[in-house]
RNA sequence: GGGGGCGUAGCUCAGUUUGGUUAGAGCACUCGACUGUCACUCGAGAGGUCGCGGGUUCGAGCCCCGUCGCUCCCGCCA
């Protein structure tokens, strides 16, 4: 039925005759000839009907055939004069003069435009999910998902290289009470009875290796019943790996080198073999939050010792309380007017920060409410240059973190400071162990409960778990996330004592809950760990796209919805009385579960 | 759960500031002309529940209230 996909035809082909399949991407009737841009997922390639080669017929059917109708034709590779070489299109050398054309997939007028014009917009996002058969059609979203295919492929191949195993692990899960809300899905069989969609394949994973099977991976689909995102949707894929009688350096050493054959594939050759590497004490203490951009400085800088001198009432009663003083020296930032500095003090207090001491330094002369404090002393520890704004938080570093965190990432957005080829990648290392709810004081695991925490801080503050280091990793490239993981609790009685940490001291709750972890810890569970990508996040990012919604083929909207299809929806009573379900309405009338 | 933005022709938008005749443009579509275009060009035509509901008014695309949808962000995402 067709000898070559259109796009790849070139000089080379010259004098074949070939048979074509596509779709009309554009045409153009100047009278006498004809001339229709043919697409499939190779490329375009431009159709040529003329009085000298096509029948009337076939010139006839070419002129009125619509734009994204299907098409077959036969005809001969001709090269193009060199003035009419169209050097936009991989074929712009050749054309096809068409002999015989049949239309056999006519199309109606498209809802939305598949071929746009320069700089013409694209449809709004709600159309293109509605009509995402035409959506998809686009050259653009064409390549995100060829790229995705060539990711998957490529990450498959390099675990396989390196004696990975890919297994399958369940969709139907067993509900987990921590962390994200799952997806439920009654059973009919049992009466009142829920499965759950898996969130993650961890513990299954964790099976894998007390069962001995040494090293997986997945492409796995997990599912998050939480609210959307531009880069979170309630259904994703991660690439998920575990492996036995390993250490953290083993699994960062792999995650590295499967980082690299992705980038590679994506044309990126200048990924380093080893990333850099930071503390999770440092991330925070330098920039405030757990993975940092580091194509940027303007670190934060503890300044507690500065303000310990000066008699300022804010920062005083901040430090008597055990606060620090830390801020940001922003060169340059002394330009901006009082709404510009107003601006980024609203970042800082929604991040729930009290507000933002300033001072400005211009002509070596000092402005702010903290001008008139400073001291000798106090100047030349600040070190301010000429043109510098310094903004200060003086709070505990559970509010001054996140608040400075912000400032200096809309700070170096607008002093351009932000290389938009540089890549750094960086692991982030040492995770607490637990976090301290600041109201109750009860404690949550950072990364999962299944993370086994660093040896000697166990021994140096066994009653002290908040002061516990985790034995987890992140990887991070240019301030986001791409994935994580831990050494796991391999001895049940830790692994039991974690569980107790966290509030699930009783021991039949613990079976009734992790049992079937605990079990297979207990039947001989070697030392392991592994770490998980979050895939699609990946494949955005090297695609360039914009949003998860253009790497992934059928997404949600932020509603949690499909347009094109119309899912969810009310599924009639009998349905649901066979699952032993009964709906009530809501307040306003809409039949909720 | 909270906050911001958007919703006008098939698509992208103007019109909303200050309510006032028959709601406009470009692209797409239909018809016509055109033998080297490639965002073809030119001429003509058709195409509207101004998201939906209610209110104010002599009169609402425009003002008010409510609601729905999309989107971005906060919360949330072990």
């Amino acid at each position: 039925m067709r000898s070559d996909p259109c796009g790849l035809l070139r000089r080379a082909d010259v004098g074949r005759t070939v048979q074509l399949g596509g779709w009309v991407h554009r045409s153009r009737d100047l009278g006498g000839l004809v001339f229709i841009d043919l697409r499939d997922r190779t490329g375009l390639l431009q159709l040529a009907f003329g009085p000298a080669w096509s029948a009337v017929e076939v010139q006839q059917l070419a002129a009125s055939v619509g734009v994204e109708s299907v098409i077959l034709c036969e005809g001969e590779v001709v090269a193009r004069e060199p003035e009419r070489v169209n050097p936009e299109m991989g074929t712009g050398e050749v054309e096809v003069r068409v002999t015989s054309f049949r239309v056999v997939g006519p199309a109606v007028t498209p809802a939305l435009p598949v071929a746009r014009g320069r700089g013409e917009k694209m449809p709004a996002e709600e159309l293109r999910l509605r009509h995402r058969y035409l959506d998809l059609r686009r050259p653009e979203l064409q390549e995100n998902l060829v790229l995705r295919h060539r990711l998957l492929q490529v990450s498959r191949r390099f675990l396989t290289d390196h004696g990975y195993l890919e297994l399958e692990t369940p969709i139907l899960t067993k509900p987990t009470p921590e962390g994200a809300r799952d997806y439920l899905v009654p059973s009919r069989v049992h009466p009142g009875e829920f499965y759950a969609l898996p969130q993650s394949p961890q513990i299954y994973k964790q099976l894998f290796m007390c069962c001995g099977f040494d090293r997986y991976f997945q492409i796995a689909r997990c599912f998050r019943d939480e609210d959307l995102r531009a880069d979170r949707q309630p259904e994703f894929t991660q690439i998920d790996i575990e492996a036995s009688f390993i250490e953290r350096q083993d699994i960062m050493t792999l995650a590295e080198g499967l980082i690299g054959s992705m980038w590679r594939e994506a044309g990126h050759h200048d990924v380093p073999t080893q990333f850099e590497r930071m503390t999770y004490a440092d991330a925070m203490e330098f920039y405030g939050c757990d993975r940092p951009d580091l194509r940027y400085e303007l670190r934060i800088r503890d300044y507690s010792s500065v303000f310990a001198s000066l008699d300022f009432a804010v920062t005083k009663t901040a430090l008597a309380n055990g606060a620090r003083v830390r801020g940001v020296v922003l060169p340059g930032g002394g330009a901006w007017s009082r709404k510009q500095v107003d601006e980024l003090e609203a970042l800082a207090k929604g991040a729930g920060a009290g507000g933002l001491l300033r001072l400005r330094k211009a002509d070596g002369e000092y402005d702010g409410p903290l001008a008139k404090f400073l001291t000798d002393d106090a100047k030349a520890a600040l070190a301010l240059n000429d043109g510098d704004l310094a903004l200060f938080v003086a709070a505990a570093d559970r509010i001054s973190s996140p608040a400075l965190d912000r400032v200096r990432q809309e700070c170096a957005r607008r002093l351009e400071l932000i290389d938009d080829k540089a890549q750094r990648f960086l692991w982030v290392l040492d995770f607490p162990m637990f976090e301290e709810d600041p109201e109750t004081g009860a404690l949550a695991a950072v990364h999962h409960p299944f993370t086994a925490p660093h040896a000697d801080d166990m021994a140096a503050y066994p009653d002290e778990p908040a002061r516990w280091r985790a034995l987890a990793y992140d990887v991070v490239l240019n301030g986001t996330e791409l994935g994580g993981g831990s050494i796991r609790t391999s001895d049940p009685a830790t692994q039991s004592r974690m569980f107790a940490l966290l509030g699930i001291g009783d021991a039949e709750e613990q079976e009734r809950r992790f049992g079937f972890l605990l079990e297979g810890l207990r039947a001989g569970a070697p030392p392991h760990g592994g770490i998980a990508f979050g895939f699609d996040r990946i494949a955005m990012l090297l695609s360039g796209a914009p949003s998860l919604r253009d790497v992934i083929a059928f997404p949600k909207t932020t509603a949690a919805r499909s347009l094109y299809e119309g899912a969810p929806v009310a599924v009639p009573a009998e349905d649901l009385a066979q699952l032993h379900i009964s709906v009530r309405e809501s307040r306003a009338g809409n039949i909720r579960e």
